[in-house]
DNA sequence: GTGAAAGCGCTAACAG
DNA sequence: CTGTTAGCGCTTTCAC
C-alpha cells in the first residue's frame, strides 16, 4: 500500500535515532563523503533502507547552496524541434550527474520570467536557457546562477547557437549547385535573429550567383498563407528555400496537391531536420541543426561555471549546421 | 550587465537590514499574509526592488514543507502525445497557482525511480505521474505526498484515465456502422493495459458482428514491421484500426505507396489524435483523447489532496475518448 | 503593528 | 572514526 499520508516523512534525526548514531554519522554515511567506519555505514544504511528515509534536497539546498540538478527552460514543447533537444541537454545533464528538469514558457514573456524566478529559487546549480526571442527578460534573477543561452544571443550570457548565416549559404549553395537559378524562399517569422540569418545567408548567395524569385514569410505551420501558396503557384522558382522544416513540409503538401511532382517539377530544401522529416513523401532534404552537440556545451559551460565558480570571461560557441540529403531536391525541370 | 556572480545573492536578512524593520516584517511585508503597516510595506518593496531580493523558495520548503510547485512526470517527451498533455497539466496547473515544471524518465525505470525521488526531495506539492508502465517504481517516495497517475492504473494511487475498452468499441463500431465486414487490427506494443484495452474492446465488438481479419503488433513507429505490411497487402481487409495514430498513419503511408487509396480502397482508422493527424493525406479519423479533461481533473484531484491534508479515499476518476471523424474511413469498396 | 526567537532538515567545522 | 554544534534562509508563534 503506498499510501501512508498519515505519518512524518523520516528526517536524518529519525535515521541517527534509529541507528543509534550521531546526525553527523548519519549524514555521512547516507551522501559517501566525510568519513564513517565502513561498519557503521552498512548499519546505517541498512536503517535508512528499513525506515525509509529519502534525505531532502530542499534543506540541502539552504545549507550548501547546491541541489544536484539543473533546469532547462524552452519557450515551446509542442514544436516538435524542442523535445529532441530537450532530450539531449538531458542526457549530458545526466551524465554529467545531474538531476534534469524542464520548464516550458509557452512562448510568454511574463511565463518566462516567472519560470526563471522559480527555477532559481528552487535552487538549480544551473539554467539551460532557450529563450522566447533574443530579449533578457530574466529581471536579473539570474545574475548569480551560471546560465548558458542557447540559439539566441544575450549579452552577458554564455552562448552556444549554430552560424545560420553560413547555414543559409550551405543551403542556397546546394540548390545553386543543382543548377537552379530561379530560387524562391520562404522564410519563418522574422522577429529573432536566429530566422534573420539564416535567410540573409541564403538570400546574399542567391543573389550573387542566381536570382530570388520571390521572399514571403509564413508562420510555423504546415498551413501556407495565401500570399505564400501564391508565390509557390505564380513565382516561376524551380527551387524553393523554406526556413524551417514545418514550413517546408507544408510547401510539399501544398505543391503536390496543386499537381506538381517535388522534386521532379519543383525542389524543396528545409531547415531543422525534425522528426519526420526523413518520413515525409519524398524525404525532405534539409539543414540538421547539431542538437546532441549543443546539449553538450552547454552542459559542459556549465558544470565548468558550476564548479569552478564564477570564471573569466563568458563563452561564446558557435555550432555548424550540417546539409542532409534526401530527395526533396534534384535538378531542375530542363 | 547580468552576470554578476561576485556578490552574494540578497537575503531576508539583508532586506530587514536594508529596510530598518525586522525579519518578521520584511517576511510579511514580502509574501504578503501577517501583519504589516501599508507604510512599511510600500517601504519594504521598495527596498527588496532596490536591492534585487528574490525570496528562497528552497528555504521556504524547509520550514513550511509548501514550495507552491507542482511536477509532471513522464517517459518520453519526444512522443507527440506527451507535449500536448503536457501542456495542458501546465495550464491547468498555473491556472491554480502552481509553478509547473517536467521531468522525462526516458522509458527508463531506474531512471523514473531517480525522477521521483528527485522531485519528492526538492519539494513539491505533489506529483502528476505517466508512469512508463502499470508498474510503481515509485519505491515509497511519493508515500506522503499528493500524487496523481495518469492513464496507467496503480493501486493506491488517485487516477484518471480514459476508458478505452469503451473507447475501443467506439471505433470498432464506426467501422462496421460504415459497412465494413473484414477489419484489420494493428496494435502497439501490448505491454501497458491501455494498450490491450483499447485493442480489447475494439476486437470484442468486431468479433461479434463482423469479421477481424487479422490482428498483428508493430512498434510507435511510421515504419511498419514486414508482418504487419504483409497482413495490409494480404490480409484482405476493408478496413483497419491502428490503436495509436503514429501506425495509423504508418499504415495509410504503406498502403499508399503500394498503389492503394485510403479510405476507397481500404479505410484507416487511429487512435490518440496526435498533433498532425489533422495534416496527414487524408487527414486521419481517430479517437480523441481528452488531454485537456484529464489535466484538469488531475490538477483538480491534487489541489484538493495538497489543501485537505489525506482527505478520504482514493479517486479514480475515468474519461471517455471521442470519435473525431475526417477523412481516412469510407464505405467499403463494392 | 512589530520584533525576538525558535526551529525546518541538513551540512561542515571542530573537538574528542 | 564519531559526536557536538553552529548555522543556511526562511516562517511563525508569542510577547511587547
Amino acid at each position: 500500500m503506498p499510501r501512508d499520508p498519515g505519518s512524518r516523512r523520516p528526517t536524518l534525526k529519525d535515521l541517527a535515532r534509529e541507528a543509534g548514531v550521531s546526525l553527523a554519522s548519519a549524514s555521512y554515511a547516507v551522501n559517501g563523503n566525510g568519513s564513517v567506519g565502513e561498519q557503521t555505514r552498512a548499519h546505517i544504511l541498512s536503517a535508512a533502507e528499513r525506515i525509509g528515509y529519502r534525505g531532502n534536497v530542499a534543506a540541502r539546498v539552504t545549507r550548501t547552496g547546491r541541489s544536484g540538478t539543473l533546469a532547462l527552460v524552452v519557450p515551446d514543447m509542442t514544436n516538435p524541434f524542442f523535445p529532441s533537444l530537450a532530450q539531449m541537454v538531458f542526457r549530458a545533464g545526466r551524465d554529467a550527474g545531474f538531476g534534469m528538469f524542464l520548464v516550458d514558457t509557452e512562448g510568454s514573456e511574463p511565463l518566462e520570467q516567472k519560470a526563471l524566478a522559480m527555477v532559481t529559487g528552487l535552487g538549480v546549480d544551473g539554467v539551460v536557457w532557450f529563450p522566447i526571442r533574443d530579449k533578457d527578460t530574466s529581471a536579473g534573477c539570474l545574475d548569480r546562477i551560471p546560465t548558458v543561452v542557447l540559439d539566441r544571443t544575450l549579452p552577458g550570457y554564455d552562448h552556444v547557437g549554430v552560424d545560420y548565416l553560413a547555414a543559409g549559404r550551405i543551403a542556397a549553395r546546394h540548390l545553386i549547385d543543382r543548377g537552379h537559378r530561379r530560387i524562391g524562399m520562404i522564410s519563418g517569422p522574422c522577429d529573432v535573429a536566429s530566422m534573420r540569418d539564416r535567410c540573409a545567408g541564403a538570400q546574399a548567395l542567391i543573389e550573387e550567383e542566381a536570382e530570388l524569385a520571390f521572399r514571403v514569410e509564413n508562420a510555423f505551420s504546415l498551413d501556407l498563407e495565401p500570399q505564400v501558396a501564391a508565390a509557390l503557384d505564380g513565382g516561376g522558382a524551380t527551387a524553393v528555400f523554406a526556413a524551417a522544416d514545418v514550413i517546408a513540409l507544408g510547401a510539399i503538401r501544398h505543391l503536390t496537391r496543386a499537381g506538381k511532382r517535388v522534386p521532379e517539377d519543383v525542389s524543396v530544401l528545409g531547415f531543422d531536420d525534425i522528426p519526420g522529416a526523413d518520413q515525409s513523401t519524398p524525404p525532405l532534404s534539409t539543414l540538421e541543426i547539431p542538437v546532441a552537440e549543443i546539449g553538450q556545451h552547454a552542459i559542459d559551460i556549465l558544470v565548468r561555471n558550476v564548479a569552478g565558480g564564477a570564471g573569466g570571461a563568458t563563452s561564446l560557441v558557435q555550432l555548424d549546421a550540417q546539409l542532409v540529403v534526401r530527395e526533396s531536391v534534384a535538378a531542375p525541370p530542363l
